[in-house]
DNA sequence: GTTGACATACCTACCGGTCGGTATTATAAA
DNA sequence: TTTATAATACCGACCGGTAGGTATGTCAAC
């Protein structure tokens, strides 16, 4: 039931383990592109049901009301995905400077033209839905929590073991790079330059060696 | 026509020369306001006028359709004001890095708990309609050039003087200021925290610290 | 024969947009 | 100075369409 284009958007690749055998899952997934492309306000369940060959009748008997399948889509679709992708590599990286510098060079690899053109799941939800709905924001805010804090032991680590300048604090730092990943892919999509986005990409890491302190490396 | 709380949203507070006379210019706010809290698509026409008090029939004199009526409020609401608030006081500065940190102080300080609820009106709307409508895109990404170009025009003023350093490209600290604060005013927004925002503001701050040549300073 | 998993038909509220009409002002000929 | 004309600014009832949501029915599995 996926459009032959879904492998081309990096946020829509299907995860190891994800097939989409039961309706539930079905509606799941095909709502959360349709948000992602449309928003949630704008999205349609007609749409969502149309993509999906699933009835109104089926939508209604696993999820009680628009609102709460959106929820649904932020809990077991894109905090899954953001946790995969951005948070799990972190944790497990050895040198963990080195995996955020990694995991954006990676990023800014991987999206494609229709990638920069919708934006970030996690990032388009959170600007439309925060301000009218604390339901979102509390569910939203979940997983910048989770990633922040996610940096901010990673920074620290490296802190620790006196691989950072002194003036630097791990908290501060994490904001700055969640906040500076956000707009830069805001920046990639308003510009439509994918170029754009890797340069942005380039500063943040910048910032990364700036706070690291200089030591005799081959490059 | 304003709400009593108007001055307190900094997005809000009326500029020197806003006074809202005629009828257009009271459609045109209206709707910026509408369109801030709810989105461009969940904006409804009707609430605009029932808090103006001016009919349908007006509207649709004054502009062809809620379209350009968007595009309206972006040319003559928002530019404006991320001009004379973001723009000019760089271009004025004498020195821009220095004046970009005062710029990030002011609106640190300045920004109520409603704002950060809100957001900035720039930067959802382009999370928004960037990737459906190619009118919004262009309009909205005209902007964030202008606050790109004064950003580099500045920084490139204070390499030449000799007082950043050497590794340093302009376009690259542009970007990222312009990245680093979109995601700041996100983050503050997601988390309803204005010590966050604050925080963020900080680490950028620090960043434009770093990029600067150590000198004997006072502080 | 009850329950879960759907399917179908339908409801109402509200959306953007239209359209015939009117009040006011500007222009200008008589 | 009056009066005919015309454009501007505005009014608000109304329209088709779509939205989210519901009521009722079907049917296989246990």
């Amino acid at each position: 039931m996926s459009d032959p284009d879904d492998s081309e958007v990096y946020w829509w690749r299907p995860l190891e383990g994800e097939s989409e055998q039961d309706t539930r899952t079905k509606i799941l997934f095909s709502a959360y592109k349709e948000i992602h492309v449309n928003g949630f306000q704008a999205a349609s369940l007609n749409n969502i049901l149309a993509h999906t060959g699933v009835t109104k009748g089926a939508l209604y008997h696993h999820f009680p009301n628009k609102t709460e399948l959106g929820y649904a889509v932020i809990e077991e679709v894109i905090a899954d995905r953001i946790f995969r992708s951005f948070i799990e590599p972190l944790n497990k990286a050895e040198d963990p400077v080195q995996g955020l510098i990694s995991l954006i060079e990676e990023a800014g690899n991987a999206f494609s033209l229709r990638d920069i053109q919708l934006g970030c799941p996690l990032g388009s939800l959170a600007q439309e839905m925060a301000p009218i709905d604390e339901g979102f924001r509390l569910r939203l805010n979940a997983i910048y929590e989770l990633w922040h804090e996610a940096i901010v032991k990673g920074i620290e680590k490296a802190r620790q073991s006196g691989r950072l300048i002194d003036e630097v604090q791990s908290g501060q730092v994490a904001v700055m790079v969640v906040a500076a990943m956000e707009g830069c892919i805001s920046t990639g999509m308003i510009s439509q330059d994918l170029n754009r986005l890797q340069y942005c990409g380039e500063a943040i890491i910048q910032y990364l060696n700036l706070i690291q302190k200089k030591q005799a490396k081959g490059k």
